[in-house]
DNA sequence: AACGCCTTGTTATATATTTGACATTCTTTC
DNA sequence: GAAAGAATGTCAAATATATAACAAGGCGTT
């Protein structure tokens, strides 16, 4: 399956699909059209249609897309094929709300373990996964084929972490810190930068003051 | 001050300016080019200088541009001139990380409270922060000026909160909830959807196997 | 104080993305 | 079973975004 030349644009987008489906399924609803979709989901029918199409044609003309299929379809593009192991660095609230989310797990990301560096936490347990010292980060990420790690340390910790992360086998990283890690090799990374997202809010904010 | 026009693609760069900037600033680097920005930055140092200049001439020819003053003018785009008074809606575990964020306060997002509908942590103390009984919502924002919203709850929580938000002056709301708010008024909604993002990150994983 | 270098602001070009249009094909109804 | 209607897949056009090129003008050094 060679999904070349797709646009992290579409990629983007394919989530929100693949969360309305579900929305549908868990509503009984067989089918949907692009038009359909549309309403709800607010992107142009064309543009829902063009994006499908990137990945094939899951749908029948003169019927529309029959839900389960196309979630389902999404749902492999997306990689929900097979389960993820995954650990997170830094166990304070964020790290523990992460922990704590069940449909992480539920779609296939398997929380093995967590690690701080603060005593005061190593040994807890969150969700029954254990907190272990950073001293074995490096050996149980090898050991437990961990593939993602999120990092949710302070802003100072993170690029240390995305250091050690280099020298084992993960593939992919979560980072909540608000820094843009350096990494040489091709490993993978998503950002959650709160800031910036909440800084986009106050300039809103103050466009629409102006505006008044 | 009119900034028409203005594509949404440059006003999420704006808060990763500020970031590097401030960085410069902490090491006490006077002044920087477009050209060394673009080096640490990742941008293009022509789109750069695009998208300073979609705001004004803030820089100069043969020099660059000053860090403080351009940090600062940043910052006056993005609405930093005033403090904003915000409140927490959940009191969970993420809740809980984002009133313990210094961070905010100190761009000068001020947290008068917190709301939980939950008996066992309505009374508490987060951060010097009460947690207040969900019944007080709409009249604590009223009275207290609050403009933005972080929606802390759980998926199903979330449209009911939102929709309490449009009976009151609040003009912002910052969602953590999976789910897309159905709001009638112009009320601005930034989205932190955790599951969207890390779903991208299986499917960079899965490609990047499907390329071995 | 003059010359060369540097870097911006800005225009032009290239690329990417979205929207629109429509022929084709399947569904459904009579 | 034929005809009308509906919705896809796809191509073309329009829009948006990013990159490149360069003229103009300040900086710094001699």
């Amino acid at each position: 399956m060679k999904d070349k030349n797709i646009s992290v644009a579409v990629i983007r987008r394919l989530p929100k699909y693949h969360r309305y489906l579900k929305e549908l399924l868990d509503n009984d609803i067989k089918r949907i059209s692009s038009k359909e979709l549309s309403k709800m989901i607010g992107f142009t029918a064309s543009q829902i249609r063009q994006d499908l199409n990137n990945f094939g044609g899951f749908g029948q003309q003169g019927y529309g897309y029959n839900v389960e299929d196309l979630y389902n379809e999404i749902g492999k593009i997306l990689g929900l094929t097979r389960p993820y192991n995954v650990v997170i660095v830094g166990a304070g609230n964020l790290g523990q709300a992460l922990a704590n989310y069940s449909s992480f797990d539920r779609l296939g990301f398997k929380l093995q373990a967590m690690f701080d560096v603060n005593p005061k936490v190593i040994g807890l347990k969150i969700n029954n996964v254990e907190v272990l010292d950073m001293d074995k980060f490096e050996s149980f990420v090898n050991e437990h084929n961990v593939e993602i790690v999120y990092i949710c340390t302070s802003r100072d910790g993170a690029q240390d972490v995305a250091d050690k992360i280099q020298r084992t086998s993960a593939k992919a990283i979560w980072n909540f810190a608000p820094v843009d890690l350096k990494l040489k090799s091709n490993i993978i990374v998503e950002n959650i930068h709160l800031i910036d997202n909440l800084l986009t809010v106050s300039y809103f904010l103050k466009e629409s003051n102006d505006a008044l």
